[in-house]
DNA sequence: TATTGTTATACTCTATAACTATA
DNA sequence: TATAGTTATAGAGTATAACAATA
Protein backbone atom coordinates (compact mmCIF):
# COMPACT_ATOMS: atom_id res chain seq x y z
CA UNK A 1 0.00 0.00 0.00
CA UNK A 2 2.53 2.31 0.50
CA UNK A 3 3.56 4.68 -2.21
CA UNK A 4 0.05 4.72 -3.74
CA UNK A 5 -2.26 7.79 -3.39
CA UNK A 6 -5.32 7.80 -1.38
CA UNK A 7 -7.16 9.24 -3.92
CA UNK A 8 -7.15 9.63 -7.40
CA UNK A 9 -4.70 11.93 -8.84
CA UNK A 10 -6.04 15.26 -8.83
CA UNK A 11 -5.12 16.17 -12.74
CA UNK A 12 -5.79 19.98 -11.77
CA UNK A 13 -3.28 22.25 -10.18
CA UNK A 14 -4.48 23.03 -6.06
CA UNK A 15 -4.99 27.11 -6.49
CA UNK A 16 -5.94 27.90 -2.50
CA UNK A 17 -5.27 25.84 -0.22
CA UNK A 18 -7.35 25.61 3.28
CA UNK A 19 -6.52 24.61 6.83
CA UNK A 20 -10.02 23.59 7.79
CA UNK A 21 -8.44 20.73 9.34
CA UNK A 22 -6.51 22.42 11.70
CA UNK A 23 -8.33 25.62 12.52
CA UNK A 24 -10.81 23.73 13.96
CA UNK A 25 -8.50 22.57 16.95
CA UNK A 26 -8.30 25.95 19.44
CA UNK A 27 -4.32 25.13 19.57
CA UNK A 28 -3.87 25.45 16.60
CA UNK A 29 -5.18 29.12 16.37
CA UNK A 30 -3.27 29.77 19.57
CA UNK A 31 -0.35 28.52 17.96
CA UNK A 32 -1.10 31.28 15.24
CA UNK A 33 -2.20 34.15 17.17
CA UNK A 34 0.57 33.92 19.54
CA UNK A 35 3.38 33.72 16.75
CA UNK A 36 1.96 37.03 15.17
CA UNK A 37 1.53 38.84 18.25
CA UNK A 38 4.98 37.40 19.23
CA UNK A 39 6.49 39.13 16.28
CA UNK A 40 4.58 42.64 16.87
CA UNK A 41 5.89 42.36 20.51
CA UNK A 42 9.69 41.71 19.11
CA UNK A 43 9.17 45.33 17.16
CA UNK A 44 7.92 47.34 20.11
CA UNK A 45 10.75 46.06 22.44
CA UNK A 46 13.39 46.28 19.37
CA UNK A 47 13.63 50.29 20.51
CA UNK A 48 14.92 49.31 24.16
CA UNK A 49 16.97 46.66 23.01
CA UNK A 50 14.85 44.14 25.18
CA UNK A 51 13.41 40.50 23.67
CA UNK A 52 10.70 39.07 25.26
CA UNK A 53 12.78 36.78 27.40
CA UNK A 54 14.59 39.91 28.89
CA UNK A 55 12.25 42.11 29.04
CA UNK A 56 10.20 39.32 30.94
CA UNK A 57 13.44 38.86 33.11
CA UNK A 58 13.53 42.09 34.16
CA UNK A 59 9.85 42.99 34.90
CA UNK A 60 10.18 39.83 37.54
CA UNK A 61 13.14 41.58 39.28
CA UNK A 62 11.06 44.93 39.57
CA UNK A 63 8.48 43.24 41.07
CA UNK A 64 10.47 40.69 43.29
CA UNK A 65 13.62 42.76 44.11
CA UNK A 66 16.31 40.65 45.72
CA UNK A 67 15.23 37.22 44.06
CA UNK A 68 18.19 34.66 43.24
CA UNK A 69 18.58 33.51 39.95
CA UNK A 70 17.21 30.29 40.64
CA UNK A 71 13.92 31.64 41.23
CA UNK A 72 13.75 34.09 38.36
CA UNK A 73 14.43 30.99 36.22
CA UNK A 74 11.47 29.22 37.97
CA UNK A 75 9.34 32.33 37.12
CA UNK A 76 10.50 32.04 33.38
CA UNK A 77 9.84 28.49 33.48
CA UNK A 78 13.49 28.53 31.72
CA UNK A 79 16.83 26.70 33.04
CA UNK A 80 19.20 28.55 35.53
CA UNK A 81 22.04 27.64 33.11
CA UNK A 82 20.17 29.31 29.93
CA UNK A 83 19.77 32.14 32.58
CA UNK A 84 22.65 33.03 33.01
CA UNK A 85 23.63 35.01 29.18
CA UNK A 86 19.97 36.88 29.98
CA UNK A 87 20.99 38.11 33.53
CA UNK A 88 24.07 39.17 31.64
CA UNK A 89 22.90 41.44 29.62
CA UNK A 90 20.91 42.95 31.39
CA UNK A 91 23.47 43.41 34.02
CA UNK A 92 25.60 44.60 31.54
CA UNK A 93 23.43 47.28 30.02
CA UNK A 94 22.99 48.44 33.71
CA UNK A 95 19.48 47.53 34.36
CA UNK A 96 20.24 45.32 37.22
CA UNK A 97 23.10 44.55 39.81
CA UNK A 98 24.17 41.30 40.97
CA UNK A 99 24.48 41.84 44.61
CA UNK A 100 25.76 39.21 47.54
CA UNK A 101 23.50 37.85 49.37
CA UNK A 102 24.31 38.47 53.01
CA UNK A 103 23.51 34.68 54.66
CA UNK A 104 24.18 32.61 51.23
CA UNK A 105 27.18 33.35 49.53
CA UNK A 106 26.48 30.90 46.65
CA UNK A 107 23.77 32.49 45.49
CA UNK A 108 22.89 36.61 44.14
CA UNK A 109 20.04 38.85 44.63
CA UNK A 110 19.07 40.38 41.67
CA UNK A 111 17.33 43.95 41.92
CA UNK A 112 16.84 46.62 39.31
CA UNK A 113 18.91 49.70 38.92
CA UNK A 114 17.15 53.18 38.74
CA UNK A 115 18.10 53.04 35.10
CA UNK A 116 16.74 49.88 34.47
CA UNK A 117 12.90 50.36 36.53
CA UNK A 118 13.05 53.87 34.79
CA UNK A 119 13.65 51.82 31.00
CA UNK A 120 10.80 49.08 32.36
CA UNK A 121 8.69 51.63 32.47
CA UNK A 122 8.93 53.17 29.28
CA UNK A 123 9.24 49.85 27.94
CA UNK A 124 6.30 48.80 29.66
CA UNK A 125 4.36 51.70 28.29
CA UNK A 126 5.10 50.72 24.64
CA UNK A 127 4.03 46.89 25.80
CA UNK A 128 1.04 48.50 26.46
CA UNK A 129 0.49 50.50 23.05
CA UNK A 130 1.17 46.93 21.03
CA UNK A 131 -1.10 45.09 23.25
CA UNK A 132 -3.69 47.59 22.19
CA UNK A 133 -3.55 47.45 18.61
CA UNK A 134 -3.35 43.49 18.67
CA UNK A 135 -6.13 43.28 21.02
CA UNK A 136 -7.84 46.34 19.09
CA UNK A 137 -10.89 44.00 17.78
CA UNK A 138 -11.86 42.77 21.46
CA UNK A 139 -13.99 45.15 24.21
CA UNK A 140 -13.02 45.37 27.73
CA UNK A 141 -15.07 42.45 28.25
CA UNK A 142 -14.09 40.14 25.90
CA UNK A 143 -10.35 40.71 27.12
CA UNK A 144 -11.02 39.40 30.32
CA UNK A 145 -12.90 36.41 29.46
CA UNK A 146 -10.13 35.46 26.72
CA UNK A 147 -7.60 36.23 29.71
CA UNK A 148 -9.40 33.86 32.17
CA UNK A 149 -10.09 31.05 29.48
CA UNK A 150 -6.12 31.19 28.90
CA UNK A 151 -5.49 30.82 32.73
CA UNK A 152 -7.52 28.03 32.69
CA UNK A 153 -6.52 26.23 29.79
CA UNK A 154 -3.23 26.21 30.90
CA UNK A 155 -3.42 25.05 34.56
CA UNK A 156 -5.78 22.29 33.02
CA UNK A 157 -2.93 21.54 30.16
CA UNK A 158 -0.05 21.23 32.94
CA UNK A 159 -1.65 18.45 34.76
CA UNK A 160 -2.86 16.83 31.52
CA UNK B 1 23.16 55.92 38.60
CA UNK B 2 24.21 53.16 37.08
CA UNK B 3 24.94 50.40 39.21
CA UNK B 4 23.01 51.88 42.35
CA UNK B 5 19.30 49.65 43.64
CA UNK B 6 15.94 51.41 42.80
CA UNK B 7 15.12 50.45 46.11
CA UNK B 8 16.71 50.29 49.59
CA UNK B 9 18.61 46.56 49.27
CA UNK B 10 15.83 44.25 51.18
CA UNK B 11 17.15 42.53 53.83
CA UNK B 12 14.56 39.74 54.07
CA UNK B 13 14.77 36.92 51.25
CA UNK B 14 12.09 36.47 48.31
CA UNK B 15 9.62 34.15 49.66
CA UNK B 16 7.46 33.37 46.71
CA UNK B 17 7.83 34.89 43.60
CA UNK B 18 4.85 37.01 41.53
CA UNK B 19 4.41 37.83 37.84
CA UNK B 20 1.57 40.46 38.02
CA UNK B 21 3.42 42.73 36.54
CA UNK B 22 3.58 40.45 33.20
CA UNK B 23 0.32 38.63 33.96
CA UNK B 24 -1.81 42.00 32.78
CA UNK B 25 -1.31 41.53 29.11
CA UNK B 26 -3.32 38.94 27.04
CA UNK B 27 0.04 38.02 25.12
CA UNK B 28 1.69 36.89 28.28
CA UNK B 29 -1.34 34.75 29.33
CA UNK B 30 -1.16 33.40 25.83
CA UNK B 31 2.48 32.14 25.55
CA UNK B 32 1.97 30.38 28.81
CA UNK B 33 -1.26 28.56 27.58
CA UNK B 34 0.21 27.49 24.26
CA UNK B 35 3.64 26.51 26.14
CA UNK B 36 1.58 24.19 28.25
CA UNK B 37 -0.79 22.99 25.37
CA UNK B 38 2.25 22.34 23.06
CA UNK B 39 4.12 19.97 25.89
CA UNK B 40 0.65 18.04 26.24
CA UNK B 41 0.12 17.55 22.21
CA UNK B 42 3.70 16.93 21.80
CA UNK B 43 2.91 13.67 24.00
CA UNK B 44 0.07 12.79 22.57
CA UNK B 45 1.68 12.66 18.90
CA UNK B 46 4.72 11.15 19.95
CA UNK B 47 3.04 7.64 19.73
CA UNK B 48 2.65 7.95 15.86
CA UNK B 49 6.09 9.45 15.67
CA UNK B 50 4.71 12.72 14.84
CA UNK B 51 5.56 16.27 15.84
CA UNK B 52 3.76 19.37 15.76
CA UNK B 53 4.83 20.57 12.64
CA UNK B 54 4.86 17.21 10.73
CA UNK B 55 1.00 16.51 12.17
CA UNK B 56 0.25 20.14 10.27
CA UNK B 57 2.02 19.38 6.99
CA UNK B 58 -0.19 15.76 6.72
CA UNK B 59 -3.11 18.06 7.76
CA UNK B 60 -2.46 20.26 4.97
CA UNK B 61 -1.51 17.68 2.18
CA UNK B 62 -4.74 15.36 3.49
CA UNK B 63 -6.98 18.48 2.76
CA UNK B 64 -5.09 20.08 0.04
CA UNK B 65 -4.20 16.82 -2.04
CA UNK B 66 -1.48 17.84 -5.02
CA UNK B 67 -0.54 21.13 -3.40
CA UNK B 68 3.16 22.07 -4.34
CA UNK B 69 5.97 22.30 -1.55
CA UNK B 70 6.07 26.16 -1.64
CA UNK B 71 2.24 26.26 -1.49
CA UNK B 72 2.38 23.78 1.84
CA UNK B 73 5.52 26.08 2.75
CA UNK B 74 3.21 29.37 2.78
CA UNK B 75 0.19 27.58 4.59
CA UNK B 76 2.85 26.31 7.21
CA UNK B 77 4.17 29.50 7.40
CA UNK B 78 7.46 28.37 7.52
CA UNK B 79 10.40 28.89 4.94
CA UNK B 80 10.45 26.46 1.92
CA UNK B 81 14.13 25.33 2.57
CA UNK B 82 12.91 24.46 6.02
CA UNK B 83 10.21 22.16 4.54
CA UNK B 84 12.65 20.38 3.37
CA UNK B 85 13.93 17.82 6.19
CA UNK B 86 9.73 17.79 6.98
CA UNK B 87 8.33 16.46 3.81
CA UNK B 88 11.52 14.23 3.51
CA UNK B 89 10.91 12.53 6.73
CA UNK B 90 7.20 12.14 5.97
CA UNK B 91 8.00 10.64 2.38
CA UNK B 92 10.55 8.30 4.22
CA UNK B 93 7.41 7.33 6.88
CA UNK B 94 5.37 6.17 3.72
CA UNK B 95 2.62 8.49 4.54
CA UNK B 96 3.18 10.99 1.50
CA UNK B 97 4.25 10.69 -2.04
CA UNK B 98 6.36 12.93 -3.89
CA UNK B 99 5.34 13.00 -7.64
CA UNK B 100 5.96 15.06 -10.63
CA UNK B 101 3.66 17.54 -11.67
CA UNK B 102 2.46 16.99 -15.16
CA UNK B 103 2.58 20.46 -16.22
CA UNK B 104 6.00 21.76 -14.22
CA UNK B 105 8.76 19.64 -13.95
CA UNK B 106 10.19 21.76 -11.29
CA UNK B 107 7.55 21.05 -8.78
CA UNK B 108 6.25 18.24 -7.00
CA UNK B 109 2.51 17.15 -6.18
CA UNK B 110 1.70 16.07 -2.86
CA UNK B 111 -0.47 13.77 -1.65
CA UNK B 112 -0.72 11.39 0.85
CA UNK B 113 -0.72 7.65 0.69
CA UNK B 114 -3.65 5.35 1.89
CA UNK B 115 -1.54 4.68 4.61
CA UNK B 116 -0.65 8.44 5.53
CA UNK B 117 -4.64 9.36 5.32
CA UNK B 118 -4.88 6.08 7.83
CA UNK B 119 -2.39 7.60 10.18
CA UNK B 120 -3.91 11.07 10.05
CA UNK B 121 -7.32 9.80 11.08
CA UNK B 122 -5.81 8.02 14.23
CA UNK B 123 -3.15 10.74 15.21
CA UNK B 124 -6.46 13.28 14.99
CA UNK B 125 -8.17 11.14 17.26
CA UNK B 126 -5.44 11.66 19.60
CA UNK B 127 -5.23 15.35 18.83
CA UNK B 128 -9.13 15.73 19.77
CA UNK B 129 -8.32 13.72 23.23
CA UNK B 130 -5.71 16.01 23.45
CA UNK B 131 -7.75 19.54 23.21
CA UNK B 132 -10.47 17.72 25.21
CA UNK B 133 -8.04 17.57 28.32
CA UNK B 134 -6.85 21.34 27.80
CA UNK B 135 -10.13 22.82 27.13
CA UNK B 136 -11.82 20.80 30.05
CA UNK B 137 -12.76 23.74 31.58
CA UNK B 138 -14.42 25.24 29.46
CA UNK B 139 -18.16 24.94 28.26
CA UNK B 140 -18.83 24.62 23.85
CA UNK B 141 -19.74 28.63 23.89
CA UNK B 142 -16.42 30.11 25.53
CA UNK B 143 -14.35 27.71 23.05
CA UNK B 144 -16.08 29.01 20.28
CA UNK B 145 -15.97 32.30 21.60
CA UNK B 146 -11.85 32.12 22.69
CA UNK B 147 -11.00 30.73 19.30
CA UNK B 148 -12.84 33.51 17.28
CA UNK B 149 -11.09 36.08 19.53
CA UNK B 150 -7.95 34.47 18.66
CA UNK B 151 -8.63 34.75 15.16
CA UNK B 152 -9.36 38.57 15.57
CA UNK B 153 -6.15 39.02 17.72
CA UNK B 154 -3.86 37.34 14.74
CA UNK B 155 -5.50 39.18 11.65
CA UNK B 156 -5.16 42.15 13.95
CA UNK B 157 -1.84 41.29 15.12
CA UNK B 158 -0.51 40.90 11.30
CA UNK B 159 -1.48 44.25 9.81
CA UNK B 160 -0.25 46.10 13.09
C1' DT C 1 24.60 15.29 50.33
C1' DA C 2 22.16 19.07 48.20
C1' DT C 3 21.99 23.68 46.09
C1' DT C 4 23.72 28.04 43.37
C1' DG C 5 25.60 29.76 39.58
C1' DT C 6 28.22 28.46 35.68
C1' DT C 7 30.25 26.21 31.38
C1' DA C 8 29.94 23.17 27.62
C1' DT C 9 27.19 20.93 24.50
C1' DA C 10 23.46 19.43 21.58
C1' DC C 11 19.10 19.58 19.47
C1' DT C 12 15.09 22.02 17.52
C1' DC C 13 13.19 25.87 15.14
C1' DT C 14 13.83 29.58 12.22
C1' DA C 15 15.88 32.86 8.63
C1' DT C 16 18.99 33.98 4.67
C1' DA C 17 21.86 33.27 0.76
C1' DA C 18 23.09 30.74 -3.04
C1' DC C 19 22.79 26.86 -6.16
C1' DT C 20 20.27 23.67 -10.13
C1' DA C 21 16.84 22.82 -13.11
C1' DT C 22 13.30 24.34 -15.00
C1' DA C 23 9.67 28.03 -16.61
C1' DT D 1 14.34 36.89 -15.54
C1' DA D 2 11.64 34.46 -12.29
C1' DT D 3 10.25 30.27 -9.78
C1' DA D 4 10.57 25.31 -7.34
C1' DG D 5 13.12 22.64 -4.70
C1' DT D 6 17.43 22.13 -2.39
C1' DT D 7 21.81 22.84 0.35
C1' DA D 8 24.59 25.17 3.62
C1' DT D 9 24.80 28.00 7.38
C1' DA D 10 23.87 30.91 11.27
C1' DG D 11 21.08 32.59 14.97
C1' DA D 12 17.78 32.04 18.48
C1' DG D 13 15.59 29.09 22.12
C1' DT D 14 15.80 25.15 24.94
C1' DA D 15 17.48 20.88 27.52
C1' DT D 16 21.05 17.99 29.93
C1' DA D 17 25.36 16.93 32.21
C1' DA D 18 29.01 18.24 34.86
C1' DC D 19 31.84 21.36 37.61
C1' DA D 20 33.46 24.64 41.75
C1' DA D 21 31.98 26.96 45.66
C1' DT D 22 29.08 26.81 49.37
C1' DA D 23 25.23 25.16 52.35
Amino acid sequence: MVGRAAKPQAAAEVNTITDANLRRFAGYNMKRAFIAVQADLGRALEPFDLRMITYSALALIVENPGLRQAQLAEGLSIERSNLVAIVDGLEKSGWIVRNPMPNDRRAYALTATEAGAALFERATAAVTEHEEKCLRDLGAEDRKQMTQMLKLVERASHSA
